[in-house]
RNA sequence: AAAGCAGGCAGAAUGGUCGCUCGUUCAAGGAUAUCUGGACGGGAGGAAAGUCCGAGCUCCACAGGACAGAGUGCUGGGUAACCCCCAGUCCCGGUGACGGGAAGGAAAGUGCCACAGAAAAUAGACCGCCCCUAAAGAUGGGUAAGGGUGAAACGGUGAGGUAAGAGCUCACCAGUCUUGAUGGUGACAUUGAGAGCUUGGUAAACCCCCACUCGGAGCAAGACCAAAUAGAGGAGCAUAAGUAGGGUUGUCCGCUCGUAGCUCCCGGGUAGGUUGCUUGAGGUGCUGGGUAACCAGUGCUUUAGAUGAAUGACCAUUGCCCUGAACAAUGUUUUAGGGAACAGAACUCGGCUUACGGUCUGCUUUAGCA
């Protein structure tokens, strides 16, 4: 039975936190996102969403957002457990849409080596 | 039918699966705060945008005045207020529907007027015309009527006048100033009389003039709770010797301060949280007033509140638009593929501006048919 919920506490919501990530995560480049893994020590998995203005408009920049959102959502259970995940999009990325977003991590956190 | 002008309208719908956020309510644990789960209900826009004006609200400042600075600038009305809106006046553009106008002052000062042109503002003679020296040329003088340049050339037309000309004189016209009549709340319009003899444009050029208006910062405003931590202070317990330690010029004496640890209070306000936070100059129907903007009365209604920032993702069906194909053949048909703009609330309103795919209504001009 999987648990597709999104609760706040599974949100990076808070600055230093976020700086905390930033500075101590390890960085990986894909092609449209990069994304930061950094273990914590709270025992969940945590989202973390970054999009620049450069990405597009607002509305442009809440629908990556919310397509990350979905995918994080929907792939709990292929993702390394107890981390904070960090994704920071790159600009260009407003076009994709959710399947080609989808297939783009997957197969990345698939290769993703684990430690 | 084409081209155009003005205005209005809504910004695809329904269902399913998985979620987010707020509210109400139920259940379990707990003394509460709160946490978890279930049910029900609400959940982006016409511009939410740009942040360009005007307000409410909050805090700060504030005797009064002057200067500076900023803004506004035809008239009347509307409004909480406005650089907004409505109605009008005048000017400009358009065949027209209609549109545009920072539209006070240039006879106070300073400045500017490209190119062309002789000359761009108290000046000016390039060609031409006229006069003088016998004639021609040249020089000098007179002349703004004619040519040419320009966006703009120092009033226009006609007659008289003159060496040639010129408001030099006269008539009419235009303009300026003064003054009356009529209509209008008024901008102004229509019209009469007189003077004078004619004055370039630009104030969206100025730290120019005139009239009027104007404190500053903003919800990250402000208010409250409050870990952490610096520490003046207070109380209690423990400690007992005025001890350790500090100050008094380097040292000694003397003098003086002084009770270290623990707990609590006070205090401060960082991280964080709560509030401000959505009922408001609200929306809408009817009636009345007003050309209208809008106002008054009355009934109904309550419609997002996030904070690394919710309002979504995917699928299906239907409708709309485009393209291709088919036919019981040119359409309210069938089928395949594609498309659906601009754009995301952030304290709240009133406006303006900008972006954008449609659709409907009225009107104008042109062409054709009857």
């Amino acid at each position: 039975m999987g648990n597709f919920r999104l609760r706040k506490r599974e949100r990076v919501t808070k600055k230093t936190e976020f700086q905390i990530i930033f500075k101590n995560g390890a960085r990986y480049i894909t092609r449209n996102f990069i994304v930061i893994i950094y273990q914590n020590n709270q025992g969940l998995q945590r989202l973390g969403v970054s999009v620049s203005k450069k990405v597009g408009g607002a509305v442009k920049r809440n629908r990556v957002k919310r397509l990350l959102r979905e995918f994080f959502r929907l792939n709990k259970g292929q993702l390394p457990e107890a981390s904070d995940i960090l994704f920071i999009a790159k600009p260009g990325s407003s076009q994709i849409n959710y399947s080609t977003l989808s297939e783009e991590m997957l197969g990345f956190f698939q290769r993703l080596p684990v430690d």
